[in-house]
DNA sequence: CATTCAACCTAACGTTCGTTAGAAAATCCG
DNA sequence: CGGATTTTCTAACGAACGTTAGGTTGAATG
């Protein structure tokens, strides 16, 4: 059997690390794809090897360790949908605070069910991962939480306990993200979900 | 070193099989509890049967196999809660549907966090274990699923589209099992975390 | 007391795992 | 083209895994 092709159109720019940044992200990719289907413990770096082409000591060349992959699976998957939730509060800064959750919760759930195989890993991995991953992960993770409790706390109004919008918020991500337990493309509507979600939330502040 | 000591207060009048019972509870309880905190496949049949004074192999005289262990496992921890609920919901049978629900919230949640390891363990790995397993399963979730369908169709009234129910559902359960990844004894109080919940609730329509 | 049988142990089998050292191939550069 | 560098492969290590076959123990039974 023949090598699997290489992705052509790559980063061409990088004079640093010319080559390897594409087998990389090759990796990391198919890494995310494995762990959110079947788990941490149960991805063999041989398996994964063997889907990008290649051998499993040749992955050490591009990371230290499976823990070291994972750590960059994870921290990819909290960052894609912190930015996108992030870049669309922003976009919507003058808007509702109601609406805002709205859009923070949709932005949420797209980029968990669809958008990012990094993201759903995340999720998915994050209870079960070793200790030493998950605490190379409380810093983005604790960030998100923060883009959170604004906007809960923005819809509650300032004057809302702290733990009412912490366990409001704990809620509303708990429900989200429940979803990736549940949701099959054909059957369900993620718009349907989320009109459901937000029939809930009181009327706002904002 | 000298064999750990049996659990000597257990039931005694079964005559078919004497005195496996005792050890094969003993066996489901720590695997409940190292399913919980470690995971399906980070538990080691070793360490499980050290965990009771046996050796890996005798085990096997209990149970045919690790799959089975946990088809146990997790089928006493849908039971569990699913008993429980079902019990409360019988006693709280002529109050209106919106205490009902918030009737099995708490239990739900109670059974999770504090009283059953056999039901956390079964919302913790579920995801990740084999296929076989979850497969020997969906009869008793589908059992305890029709109970919240119940319930949450009584609230929100008859003319309450199906799609409305289920993710409504989806969306309770969801909230409530995810407290399984961030509630500290401590720091958290259930209670607070449920009159947060029951505030995004309706007023019900019973 | 002899026998039986439940309950556990010992010892290993074969497999898979993450990981590593060093050789080989591919690619880039002058 | 030739040498240097980047990238991948080969081959194996030691450890841990689930599982099994057959032996050992101790208590109950006739």
């Amino acid at each position: 059997m023949p090598r699997q092709a290489r992705n052509p159109n790559a980063a061409r720019a990088a004079p640093a690390k010319p080559r390897a940044a594409g087998a990389r992200a090759e990796i990391l990719e198919a890494a995310a794809r494995m762990m959110r289907d079947r788990g941490y413990s149960e991805m063999s770096l041989r398996d994964l090897a063997a889907q990008v082409g290649m051998k499993a000591g040749s992955l050490y060349y591009h990371f230290a360790s499976k823990e070291e992959l994972a750590v960059e699976v994870m921290r990819l998957g909290v960052e894609t949908v912190s930015d996108a939730v992030s870049e669309a509060l922003d976009a919507a800064a003058d808007r509702p605070a109601r609406e805002r959750l709205e859009t923070a919760l949709r932005v949420h759930l797209h980029t968990l069910l669809s958008a990012s195989e990094f993201s759903s890993a995340h999720i998915r991995c994050y209870p079960f991962v070793p200790e030493t991953v998950r605490g190379r992960l409380v810093a983005v993770r604790r960030d998100y939480d923060r883009l959170w409790t604004g906007v809960i706390r923005d819809m509650l109004g300032e004057d809302a306990a702290a733990e009412d919008v912490r366990y409001l918020r704990l809620a509303l991500i708990g429900a989200m993200n429940g979803a990736l337990e549940w949701y099959s493309p054909g059957r369900d509507d993620p718009e349907a979900f989320l009109r459901a979600l937000m029939r809930l939330l009181p009327p706002g502040k904002g």
